[in-house]
DNA sequence: GCCCTTTGTTTCGCATATCGAACCGGTGTT
DNA sequence: AACACCGGTTCGATATGCGAAACAAAGGGC
């Protein structure tokens, strides 16, 4: 392991959606570490476009090369090569939002998103995280987590994202418990204000739960007697994907 | 400047579209240095989910936390945030897909992209690079380039993207020289196959050209004759975000 | 006009993290 | 069974990063 590389990946850790810009010393008393040595890391990532500095105020800022890697990284993912156009009719059929949210650690990413041709629609932009104790495209896969992992996730501790987060761990867990026997989850309102959701979950070839496919879109559109045939479509979808994904591995 | 920065920095630019994989002692011997130093490089990465190493093959390829920073990054980044409801605008009043190209270093890359509607339609990657000397959506950009600019990239060498790619240097020249008196271009089949490309570009404040705006689609749907009303539609989309960044700049 | 503070950037001697030859255990081929 | 490759590890020589101090430039208060 390289020191130095750790360190100065450890920095991009700063550069958040919540705080996008740093200057020098200001990152450095952060992360309680020298200003000179801050400053050899971002100039470095400068130079080769991770990072770049505003020519007015002098502060970083993340660079387009993330852009282009974020590019290739989508083009070689054979997985949403397979997915997308399975993902694509699917959001014709229904008209809604297409989301497929892979499991990364702890969380969520939105890995590949096929939109509803509505106006009016769901949309996240690809490769944003999400928490996975909220919302039906993750409660799903947490469902299918064993409980170790379960437990670690609430550990780190449940924060409402709307009024309907459930944020007691007995209720969640008996939710989890619902959701892996009936294979499915539906939830309105609970990551995102006025959001629906239908989400099933994605198995790798040895069963452990990779991936989740959802339907989105505003809750207008979706009441409760529209789920099931809403449904239907969307298991026909992953039967179709899981098929595909054992045909790789 | 850290060189151990630099050096893995530099690792990274060997993930390509074209080779997205790679082993330790494989890269090494590409990189001309010995195989621990790539091992620690390639470990550190992955650590931080840079990169991911495959199970099976053992190989490393790009991981996606490239993902997750080009979502923080398109996310704050102002100026498609203020330019995206034009560009989707003119998608919808059009027909066709809207390209946002920006000019990086010596190349040009998509940062934002309005798909057209319609099933039959022209898509391109977020974050994929453009060489600036082919199609109307670079070839605007490179028209307002100082000629120094203008020369270099052609030292750097003409390959033919299509049949059509304009390869002789003074032809190119007169053709980016005519760009420039119209303010804007057309091209049909010159990047890509089939597909035709109507520009202009974006300055910023001090008049430098940053950008270009593009309306493309499959070129049976944009016969010569329905142009003028296609680029009518444009020019109002470019002296809106025109004006747009004035404010902000 | 001045002082004072803060900024990004550079310098340099000391401390240490990185380098690479050699090695390990494993796998597949001949 | 000998060989050739692989990913990963070890350890001493040495190239490299660290951080106190200083730099020039910019901005605020008076």
């Amino acid at each position: 392991m390289l020191k130095t590389l750790d360190n100065a990946l450890h920095l991009l850790r700063y550069f958040t959606r919540e705080r996008p810009q740093w200057g020098v010393r200001e990152l450095a008393r952060e992360m309680n570490i020298s200003h000179p040595v801050v400053y050899r890391m971002l100039a470095t990532f400068e130079r080769h476009g991770f990072l770049r500095q505003d020519e007015q105020t002098k502060k970083y800022e993340l660079g387009i090369t993330f852009l282009e890697y974020g590019a290739i990284l989508r083009d070689h993912l054979s997985i949403t090569q397979i997915i997308y156009p399975v993902m694509k009719r699917l959001a014709e059929t229904t008209g809604e939002s297409v989301i497929l949210t892979w499991l990364d650690g702890m969380e969520g990413i939105c890995l590949e998103m096929a939109e509803s041709t509505q106006r009016v629609k769901y949309a996240m932009s690809v490769g944003s995280r999400t928490l996975l104790y909220a919302g039906a495209s993750n409660k799903v896969i947490m469902a299918y987590l064993p409980p170790h992992v379960q437990e670690a996730i609430i550990a780190k501790g449940l924060k409402p994202k709307t009024d309907r987060t459930i944020l007691d761990k007995d209720e969640l867990l008996r939710d989890l418990a619902r959701i892996r026997s009936e294979g499915w989850a539906y939830s309105v309102g609970e990551y995102t204000e006025n959001v629906f959701g239908i989400a099933v979950p994605l198995f790798a070839y040895d069963k452990r739960v990779v991936a989740s496919l959802t339907i989105a879109g505003p809750d207008y559109r979706m009441p409760a007697d529209a789920v099931p045939a809403a449904l239907r479509a969307l298991k026909e979808a992953q039967q179709e994907i899981q098929t595909l994904l054992q045909r790789i591995q």
